[in-house]
This record gives structure tokens, C-alpha cells and sequence, in this order.
DNA sequence: ATATACACTGAATACTAATTCAATGAAAAT
DNA sequence: ATTTTCATTGAATTAGTATTCAGTGTATAT
């Protein structure tokens, strides 16, 4: 393995780690002795791979607004056309639900993801985050949704948002408390139907 | 006006400023050089009021979980016998929802005590919040609701502690965007239907 | 009218955690 | 085999805020 490889490798250990302490410690709860320590590596070695804390907060916030993108491009349309909104919304739910154990990579990806949209964190953050925009995405899929009966009317804009909020708050339940069961997503999809 | 008085009125200036801006910017990125600004008052002078920020915060959310328990004690067991338990739940969303715009005190106190109870925060502060047990409570109602087959089967206390994250999800999202439109309590409580 | 208490100020200090840095040793390149 | 590069360490430094403090003036009590 050359050099170049293995720090990225280091790179993402610490990306990884980092995203794990930011979610169930909160970012300002977490020291970058925390991060060091459980990567492991001595604190000051952390700085060799990212100038700063506030940098490397956004470096996972870019990991997951790369993620969220390629995941979407995996959408085909005709995807779109075979499967019911309602459906869709579950299949998406179940699949993010049932990270949260095994490997909850993903699972707190999405957490974090939200949390830099709104609560306080440093604002260029907020700013990638908020540049992959799953809300109006999902507003035309509810759109569809309502087209075809299976959802209650409302601005669709808002009931997307308010899904996504929804889901959103659940995710952080479930990432504070480990034993937490998972919920059934069509629960969830209720709030739409 | 008494000294005393005076100083309790001071006092309470103080708690209400704190929480806007704690629920507005996060309680870390809440310096109190900026509580004081908003007050007004010199920054020294805080401490002769707190004996510190956690402390601030402390009296903050034992604030909230006072009035969260005066709250219940209004409640009575002929109103629950009364009213169905969605229609309970609609109304109080609907009576937190509009608080939002005029009178944002309640609003701001449930968004708080919420994230007091999940996200990171001092320790005892998030003790405090947890010794107010919303989600207990409410299971019950949910159990009622299940058993006049107006809410779907499952988990009476994960569909409670799910309903609250939820609302908790859309309060924290209209917290951020004062913009945001109220969604209709009604699609909240379809989360249970 | 005088004395006392205390609300009040803002500059000085203390503290905590991020960040830097000089030194070290091991791997890669020559 | 020697040189060069660079990952690595942890103690020292810096930076950002919370917190303290020595005074000051004004409202209340006597």
C-alpha cells in the first residue's frame, strides 16, 4: 500500500469517527481529543490531516452531501413511475431504520446532515448541507402522491418538509438512545396520508 | 416596587432572553456577552444574577419543567374522559403551533426542554428535562385511542415517544425558519391514525 | 440629611480547548 | 547504504470566553 493511500485511509478513520461523536456527543460536546483518542491517534497528529475542528466537520458534512447526491442519481425515473410515492417514502425509511444497528454509518450521516441544517453549528456547514435540498425532492413526490389520492392535501412543500422534520427528530431519538426500537415507517408515512 | 421584586423581575428578563436566544442560535454558540447585549445589561452583571451559563441554562429548564408539571396538574381526568385522544392531541398541537408567531415563550420552552433531554447539553440540565416525562403519559392516551380503534396497533409508549420526536423534528424546523408555515396538527396526529 | 446596601460597570483574570511546533523515528526513494 | 520525506508525538502556545473584581453611583432605609 503506498503512502498516499494509507493516510487516506487515516483520513477517513478520522472522518468516520469524528461523524460517530459529532452525532451521539454533539459537535461543541466533542474535543478533538475525543476524536483523537478514539481513532486512535495523539491529538496533535489530528491537524496533519485537517487544519481545523470547523474543517473537519465540514469534510464529513461534504462526505454526506456527496453521498445524498450520488444516492439520488441512482433514482431513475422510471423508478419514480413503478413504485407509489407512499411506497417509495417507506422502502427509503425502512432501509435508513434498519442501519441504525448494524452499520450506522448512513444512519447517522442523515442525522448530522440535519442537525448542520439547523441547529448551531459553523456556518459553512450549514450552507453545504443546505445545498443538497431533500425537501424539494420529496415535495413533488407528494404532489404525485396527492395526485393519486393515497395522501391528504395540504402544501406540498410543507408536508415535505414537515415529513423530513419528522423523520429527522425520530433519527435524533434513536441516536441518543441505542436501545431504542425502531419504528414502523408506515407510521411515519401517516403523517403524509 | 420592592428591591426584591425588582430583582426578580430583572431575573425573569434575564431567563426569557436566554431561552430565545439558546433556542435561536444553541445554547454554545449563545455567548452571554450576547444575552447581556439583548437584556440589556454589562456582561459582570449576569453573575450577580447566575453564578454561571450552565447555571442560566439549569434555571431555564427547571422553569420549563415547572410549568410542563403545572400544565398536567390543569388537566383532568373528566376532560380525558371527554374528549377522544386525537382530538386532545390536535388541540394542544394547535394551541403550541400558534404560539409560535405571537407569543413564542411556550414554543421556545417545548423546543428547549426538548433538545435539553437529547442533544448535548450539561449534564443536569438534561436530568432536569427528563424528570418531566412526556412520553409516559401520553402512551396512555395512545392505548386509549388503540382501544376505540381511532389509532393503529403497535407499541403504545415507542408510538408516544414517536409522536414527540416528531413534533419535536417540526418544532425545531420552525424554530430555525420564522417563515415557515404552521403545518396542520391534524397531519401530526396521523402519524398515530 | 446621612448612612447603607446593592445594582451596576467594564477591564483584568482564569480557564478550557484548539492549535502550533520542535523533535523523533521509520518507511520510501536514490 | 544513505538520504529524504513525512507520519507521529506531546508539551507549549494561543485564542476565545466565562468569570471575577475593585470601584461607582443611586435608590432605599433610618
Amino acid at each position: 500500500m503506498t503512502r498516499k493511500e494509507q493516510k487516506e485511509e487515516r483520513r477517513k478513520a478520522i472522518l468516520m469517527t469524528a461523524l460517530t461523536l459529532f452525532v451521539e456527543k454533539g459537535y461543541y460536546d466533542t474535543r478533538i481529543t475525543d476524536i483523537a483518542e478514539a481513532v486512535p491517534m495523539s491529538t496533535g497528529l489530528m491537524f496533519h490531516y485537517f487544519k481545523s475542528k470547523e474543517e473537519l466537520l465540514l469534510e464529513v458534512v461534504k462526505m454526506g452531501a456527496e453521498g445524498t447526491k450520488s444516492l439520488r442519481k441512482g433514482i431513475t425515473p422510471d423508478m419514480m413511475a413503478q413504485v407509489q410515492p407512499d411506497q417509495y417514502l417507506v422502502g427509503f425509511l425502512r432501509k435508513m431504520l434498519s442501519y441504525a444497528k448494524d452499520e450506522p454509518w448512513v444512519f447517522h450521516m442523515f442525522v448530522l446532515m440535519g442537525q448542520a441544517r439547523r441547529t448551531g453549528m459553523p456556518e459553512e456547514s450549514r450552507q453545504v448541507a443546505l445545498s443538497v435540498d431533500i425537501v424539494d425532492d420529496t415535495a413533488g413526490l407528494v404532489a404525485k402522491g396527492q395526485k393519486d389520492g393515497i395522501f391528504h392535501g395540504g402544501d406540498a412543500k410543507l408536508m415535505s418538509r414537515c415529513f423530513w422534520a419528522s423523520v429527522q427528530g425520530i433519527m435524533e431519538e434513536m441516536a441518543m438512545d441505542k436501545d431504542m426500537k425502531a419504528p414502523n415507517p408506515e407510521w411515519i408515512v401517516g403523517l403524509l396520508r
